[in-house]
DNA sequence: GCCCCTGTTAAACGGTTGTTTAAAACAATC
DNA sequence: GATTGTTTTAAACAACCGTTTAACAGGGGC
């Protein structure tokens, strides 16, 4: 009779959601090989073979773990891609991934330890994800080619920002994911987006 | 007899060499816990225990390949800011860095997997090869907020299109570290670097 | 009271990990 | 040619990996 006045379908969504919260910390922290099902089912307070009897696998885990961080990534990117004028769009998108990476510190090294490791389910990944939102992209920047150069420095300038957070903290002694040092890179990553945005229509490319 | 007539110390090194070229190509593909000793002896065509007689065990082995391929990298790029004129020192910093990946395709995958493996080692990595370029570069740029934003903005367009090169080439159908297409990344992220000089210029910021 | 179904557990399985060990092959020295 | 020291090998080691199995608990349905 425990939850029984929320939405939860049965008593036993508890235990995935824990399982899957702590899947989603032991992935991004040490990739699919290097997170053990006994460490995760530790974190979340249960047995191993619970994973395998809840989600048929490690790999079934992984799956579902890598899929619900992007639907959330690209639900908040399409949002932030719906709203706001259209002179302003790029600026907004930069500084919606930014926003969302901040929220989930999690996602980006999720997302890095998939593209390092490979295997053969990127392609999947990329088409079911990446490709929505490229339609939408190319539906408001066109897809000429400095449009594509520039939404890939945008990207890796707030990707990297956050993937390589400890080099930065061994190099400038504070801490690159905290209140003023972020808000400075967030302003920064911002007002590049809108740079790169005007370069490209004096440049007037269309094509 | 064999190698009488190189620099090489004694003929033993050749076996330590092949050792270190395949362990460079398992870790930057796997990672130092995913590259196994008996892959990477299998890859150097030797017996797993020569890694412990060469290197005491996996560690120092890892430890020497990436020390190895960060010192590279700091030559080159110290030496490309040893040359040049003044003004055009960032795009040089900048295209220099992009060869050297062309040129060392591991590195990116290898430094990549240390940073997100976040050992205890990375401050001492951090000191001993990062440090030294940080003094050049702030002899050259000073050491102002707006600097350090570019350089983390040029460092993360080079870094991320190494990096994510297989989605890219998922997104756009051709290979992202091929001719054409790899010579158009590098002349905008060539401009991108003349342009932030000229922004940070602008600016007339010093600090 | 009995049965079936879902959730959970502890124990075990075969396989792979990094490392160690004892012995063999080899080159150089005396 | 025996000896010494270095390099290499095959085999074994304990520890951990993901997964499977058999047993157990608990609650309706009939």
């Amino acid at each position: 009779m425990v939850n029984a006045n929320n939405a939860e379908q049965s008593d036993t969504d508890g235990v995935r959601e824990r399982i899957l919260v702590a899947a989603k910390a032991a992935f991004a922290r040490l990739g699919l090989r290097g997170a053990s099902v006994r460490v995760i089912a530790a974190g979340a307070g249960v047995t191993p073979a619970m994973i395998n009897y809840h989600f048929r696998g490690k790999l079934g885990l992984y799956n579902e773990v890598v899929d619900g961080a992007l639907q959330g990534l690209m639900r908040h990117l399409a949002g932030a891609l719906a709203a706001g004028e259209p002179a302003e769009l790029a600026p907004a998108l930069a500084g919606a991934y930014f926003d969302f990476l901040c929220q989930e510190r999690e996602l980006q090294r999720l997302m890095m330890h998939e593209v390092l490791a490979g295997g053969a389910e990127l392609p999947d990944i990329v088409q079911r994800h990446l490709l929505p939102l490229r339609g939408l992209l190319q539906g408001r920047f066109g897809h000429g080619g400095e449009t594509f150069q520039a939404a890939v420095t945008l990207f890796g300038a707030v990707a990297g920002y956050f993937l390589y957070a400890p080099v930065l903290q061994e190099l400038t002694g504070e801490d690159p994911l905290e209140g003023e040092a972020l808000a400075r890179r967030r302003e920064h990553v911002v007002a590049l987006a809108r740079e790169l945005v005007r370069a490209r229509e004096d440049k007037g490319e269309e094509r």
